[in-house]
DNA sequence: TTAAATGTAATTTTT
DNA sequence: TTACATTTAA
């Protein structure tokens, strides 16, 4: 049937006929990369008469599993069921909980989120009598974790002091935390990869059984795998990869999550036969908006070449406004939105989430639905947590965690010094921290509040057995009391309408998914971040949200905003090359979320930390070529004044040469410029890697 | 045990 | 400035 391929570009139908054996979708921002490997996985079935249990998609927000999920059910029919689309995390839980023991996991095991790891990490760093901050420890568990080089491995490279205490030091946190975690029956996000690899790797029949079902893998944004999902995507592609790759080296922008951009760049090497496709026909943007967007991303070194071509034809040119501060610039965002009306299609982008709070004012003040998103996650507030905590307790009493978290939620008179006893009692006795909350008789005076916990407790397990989650949650209510006690506190009335729409998404989760409370647990888990109950959003609204946060979305109208230096690049990243590069693709993905219109604007004095400061336009704006801008004054339309061209930093750093310029090395042959500072210049040469030189004797030859 | 007071640090955050 | 976490007082 050739109607999968009519309505596609040649790329794409390359993309979507590519058979047997590696292949690299570079695809450009609005490219139609969803719908190619959908198309894909259709013509796999239809015309390779491939299984579609045999097919595996793996993607980084369940968001992007769902709605590949349902077009493919669209496209294809009800036989989409058998597909396996998930996220990288949610496949590895998959498999855990059918194989999970075989790497020392107990079945019940539940998966730590963030909040519960830092508690955790906490609780180690008491435990060792460690005054210092959790931070640094923190930052080494992710690093370890994230690069799955193990501990050994981080100690060559560290510096000898982590958090002020010696690095040997520092290991033994490693240690127990690990320890913690496996006593507790818990594992982390970074586990249930790393676990899956060990499971593969020590059970060549578990993975060969994998394989079976994977036989055809495609993993989506690729460029933001960290070393972890890399291996595991080998492991499991095997000697003869069908493996498809999607993603976009220009977008990639959670490094700081140890994405490595590399995976994506080094693809062909690590598949010399793999062959290359890329999506540049641009089905999003109007042709100004993708000029702009060249313009900027070109400097970038660190890049595989790509140019998007507009499909649209027209369009209005990109808007640049200075604003003499930031509330000068809030307000000229409410103004032309107001101007403009039709509030759903706009979005207002921001590097930091501070930013939000002006923008909000001035936006509620003249009138403007708000819709801010990613503050704080349904899921992360405090009561739903609470009564999240409750149910994985009551599926795994062995989770101390979130016991010390309900043992006073409501308040029921057992307070920290109460906990802190039957802890070390606990510890001593070497048993979990609920086996000393039934031992309370020995070891408190006053043990009647602690046993009727656990009284309480112990009937919730039974719920959590034989009742479904809406059910048990409503008995959890019941039995603390927990809707009075909130009504108490400041907000109570929010908190309480938090908690109705749990059990609404588990009422939900029910109807479409189905399954026993640990299933659900999961399902939170895994989506934790994700979106908002429906409850509260207003419809039509306008959109605020960080850069991160917008990737993947698209708006007729988009206000860039706060592009100044210290901003973006946000002042962090400035001394870093990959970093500053990684500011640079924020902007571009900020850039290409724009449909139709596209404001950017910075304001020359912004006030950061309730000290006012003095701000430079950011080093991206000289990017673009004037003539791609047009400068519109406080009121819109009307082209500015005289004004000052989007300014260069005050000093020229670099001397002589310049970001994107083309040089020649004696030694290294031809090469971009990625940076110069002082008398420093680094440069990109192709098949040699980033190179710093000094200027003065570098021999640098200019090549126009 | 809880509430007020003080100190401190402040990017981004798919799972 | 403000959000939070820990300390200190009631």
């Amino acid at each position: 049937m050739s109607d999968l391929l009519s309505t596609l570009n040649p790329a794409q139908q390359e993309a979507v006929r590519h058979f047997e054996g590696p292949a690299l979708v570079v695809a450009g921002a609005g490219s139609g990369k969803t719908r190619t490997v959908v198309h894909r996985i259709a013509y796999l079935m239809r015309e390779r008469r491939v299984y579609p249990s045999e097919i595996l998609a793996v993607t980084f927000t369940n968001k992007a599993a769902g709605e590949m999920k349902e077009r493919l059910v669209r496209m294809v029919g009800p036989q989409a069921k058998e597909l396996w689309v998930a996220t990288f995390h949610a496949a590895a839980v998959r498999i855990l909980r059918v194989y999970g023991e075989y790497v020392g996991l107990r079945p019940g095991f539940v998966i730590y989120d963030e909040d519960d790891q830092n508690a955790l990490l906490k609780e180690v760093l008491k435990e060792l009598e460690l005054e210092a901050k959790p931070g640094p420890f923190r930052a080494m568990l992710d690093r370890i974790k994230n690069r799955g080089e193990g501990l050994s491995a981080f100690l060559k490279e560290a510096p000898d002091y982590i958090g002020g205490v010696p690095k040997e030091v520092a290991a033994e946190v490693y240690h127990r935390y690990q320890k913690a975690l496996r006593s507790q029956g818990a594992v982390d996000f970074n586990d249930l990869l790393l676990l899956t690899i060990e499971l593969f790797e020590g059970h060549p029949e578990v993975l060969r059984k994998v394989r079976q079902r994977a036989r055809f893998i495609h993993v989506d944004e690729y460029q933001d795998t960290n070393p972890v999902q890399y291996r595991l995507t080998r492991l499991l592609a095997g000697e003869k990869p069908n493996l498809m790759v999607v993603g976009d080296p220009d977008q990639s922008i959670y490094g700081f999550r140890a994405a490595d951009i590399q995976n994506i760049l080094r693809f062909t090497q690590d598949y010399p036969e793999a062959r290359v496709i890329r999506l540049e026909e641009n089905y999003r943007s109007s042709r100004p908006i993708l000029q702009v967007a060249n313009a900027v991303i070109e400097k970038n070194a660190l890049r595989l070449e790509k140019v998007l071509r507009p499909t649209k034809e027209g369009g209005e040119p990109v808007r640049l406004y200075r604003a003499p501060n930031a509330r000068e610039e809030a307000a000229f965002v409410a103004r032309e939105v107001v101007r403009l009306g039709g509030y759903q299609g706009i979005a207002v982008l921001y590097r930091t989430n501070a930013q939000s709070r002006l923008l909000e004012e001035h936006l509620r003040r003249a009138g403007v639905p708000v819709r801010l998103v990613g503050a704080v996650g349904f899921f992360e507030r405090r009561e739903v947590k609470d009564l999240l905590a409750y149910a994985r307790v009551a599926v795994n009493p062995a989770d101390g965690i979130n016991l010390r978290r309900i043992v006073n939620t409501p308040p029921r008179g057992v307070g920290a010094s109460t906990v802190g006893k039957l802890a070390d009692y606990a510890q001593k006795a070497g048993v979990s921290l609920y086996e000393a909350f039934c031992s309370a008789q020995q070891v408190l005076s006053r043990p009647q509040p602690v046993l009727a916990f656990v009284e309480l407790l112990q009937e919730l397990m039974e719920a959590a057995f034989e009742s479904s989650p809406v059910a048990f949650f409503e008995q959890v209510l019941e039995a603390t009391g927990f809707r009075e006690a909130l009504r108490e506190e400041p907000d109570g009335e929010e908190r309480l309408q938090n908690v109705e729409e749990l059990l609404r998404a588990a009422r939900d989760w029910e109807v479409e998914e189905g399954g026993s409370l640990s299933e659900f647990l999961d399902s939170v888990a895994l989506t934790a971040r994700a979106e908002e109950p429906q409850g509260q959003a207003p419809a039509e609204a306008v959109t605020l949200m960080t850069l991160h946060n917008a990737k993947g979305l698209e708006f007729p109208t988009v206000f860039l905003v706060g592009l100044e230096e210290n901003l973006l690049p946000h002042r962090n990243s400035l001394s870093r090359l990959e970093d500053l590069e990684e500011e640079r693709r924020l902007f571009y993905v900020g850039i290409t979320r724009a449909q139709e219109r596209l404001y950017l604007s910075y304001a020359e004095e912004r006030e950061t930390y309730g000290r006012r400061e003095y701000t430079r336009p950011s080093r991206f704006l000289e990017d673009i070529p004037r003539e791609l801008l047009w400068e519109v004054g406080a009121f819109g339309e009307a082209p500015a004044p005289p004004s000052h061209p989007p300014a260069k930093p005050e000093k020229a750093l670099h001397q002589g040469f310049k970001g994107g310029e083309k040089v020649r090395h004696p030694k290294f042959g031809q090469g971009t410029v990625v940076a110069a500072m002082g008398e420093e210049v680094t440069v990109m040469f192709p098949g040699v890697g980033l190179k710093r030189l000094a200027l003065r004797f570098a021999g640098l030859e200019r090549l126009e």
